[in-house]
DNA sequence: ATCATATTGTTCCATTTTTCACAATAACAA
DNA sequence: TTGTTATTGTGAAAAATGGAACAATATGAT
């Protein structure tokens, strides 16, 4: 089993790319062409493909539209993935206002909250209790949810939507979170990013 | 050099970890401590620290209040960084009223947007004209900024705030931008995360 | 039909990153 | 004081990742 992050990381890059070239027109590529597009090296590109059994034609490159099939089939993008987000406050709501989820097959179809005042059962994404995310999460067989509550309430949030059946979580909370078995938690610590992001600018800074 | 970005996140971590550790009244550690804090290994702890020249005391573990100095100062948060937020819609006014990077020496000082509409001098992290950029970063010595435009208009945001001196960008448009040389770009790509919780989703179901 | 060429697919090699293992040693106990 | 023990610091081994090289081969030219 693939267990790189990276790797499946390149392969939606390879596919945003591929997506950018067909609106161009291309109608194939070479594995340089992609390599150029997302800067990386064109064996790379071949050895990515090569993992998941994706070939192309000696001489002749990769045909676009076979190739984000299969890329799409690969990455689950051959049906709607429908998510909910918990904690409708600032970064919820930015998120279940954005609408560039919606073309790469991601809908957000519910947000839920603790606050009565947050309910709206009738904005584009409904806001609703949280008290009926379990029976939500059960009738629509939702398995990925974005966590956007307070620090203080990530646990205890993690713990009723892990129990109801979510199966990943991306966490906005800058804490280390346990999921149960089988729920894999995924982070965006954007305070840590910040704080990478300094780092590195300060050592360049440095050593020049 | 250290070019391990791996590493330097979990400096941050460890730093993290033990102010909480700190919190709840320990004064020293040992290195498998913060490793079951971080959900890491105790020699990769040990590694880490040895890599920065950060030693502890045999037998004795590592004193908090000296480590965290030492990762505080590696990390760059013995001074305060000012950042700045470049397009103030959802995303970017969600930055700018987290409160949470204060406690991390991190201080939005300005937003900058070309809508006037979205203008406001007086709100508790004022809201400028992206005219005013260029004199703002170069008087106030702004080295980082969060990028937070329609994904159309990244590129050209980059380049202004590029050439008005900023050295580190967090960029949360879901394309590669080219920076100047000496400018370090960091993205903060959520539908690329959400195709890879997906995925990993997705593969651990089949293979049980 | 044959040859030259461009590009893949894969093997092999280099580098990076992580883990293991253990000598060195400080703290503590007897 | 002497011995025992716990824990660090690091060098060596292993694993993972990435890149270079090249044989295989389809395509197109002559
Ligand atoms: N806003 C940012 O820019 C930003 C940046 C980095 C990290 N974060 C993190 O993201 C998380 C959310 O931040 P925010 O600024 O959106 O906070 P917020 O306070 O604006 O929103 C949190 C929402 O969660 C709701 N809530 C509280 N407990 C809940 C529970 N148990 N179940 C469901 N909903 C609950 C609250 O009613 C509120 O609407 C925090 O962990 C924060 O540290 C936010
Ligand atoms: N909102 C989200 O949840 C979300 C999620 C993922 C990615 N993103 C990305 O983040 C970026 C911002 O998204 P958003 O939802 O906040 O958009 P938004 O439209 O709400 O806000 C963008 C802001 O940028 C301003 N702006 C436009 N051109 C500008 C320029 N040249 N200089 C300065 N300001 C300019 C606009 O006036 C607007 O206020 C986009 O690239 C988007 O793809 C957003």
């Amino acid at each position: 089993m693939i267990t790189n992050k990276n790797c499946i990381i390149r392969l939606s890059r390879y596919k945003n790319a591929l997506y950018r070239l067909q609106a161009l027109g291309f109608v194939k590529v070479f594995s340089d062409n992609l390599a150029d597009a997302v800067s990386g090296t064109a064996s790379q590109v071949r050895k990515d493909f090569s993992i998941f059994g994706i070939s192309g034609n000696k001489k002749g490159g990769y045909q676009i539209d076979s190739l984000l099939e299969k890329l799409n089939s690969i990455l689950g993008k051959d049906q709607l993935q429908k998510v909910i987000v918990v904690g409708a406050g600032h970064i919820g709501s930015a998120l279940m206002r954005y609408r560039g989820f919606e073309k790469e097959g991601i809908k957000i179809v519910a947000g839920f909250d603790i606050d009565p005042a947050k309910i709206n059962r009738s904005s584009f994404v409904p806001v609703l209790p949280l008290d009926e995310a379990k029976a939500f999460i059960k009738t629509h067989s939702i398995r990925i949810a974005i966590l956007a509550v307070p620090d203080i309430a990530a646990q205890q949030a993690t713990d009723i939507i892990c129990a109801s059946g979510i199966k990943g979580i991306l966490n906005f909370a800058p804490l280390g979170l346990k999921g149960t078995e089988g729920c894999i938690i995924n982070n965006v610590n954007l305070e840590i990013e910040l704080e990478n992001l300094i780092y590195f600018v300060n050592v360049t800074e440095k050593t020049r």
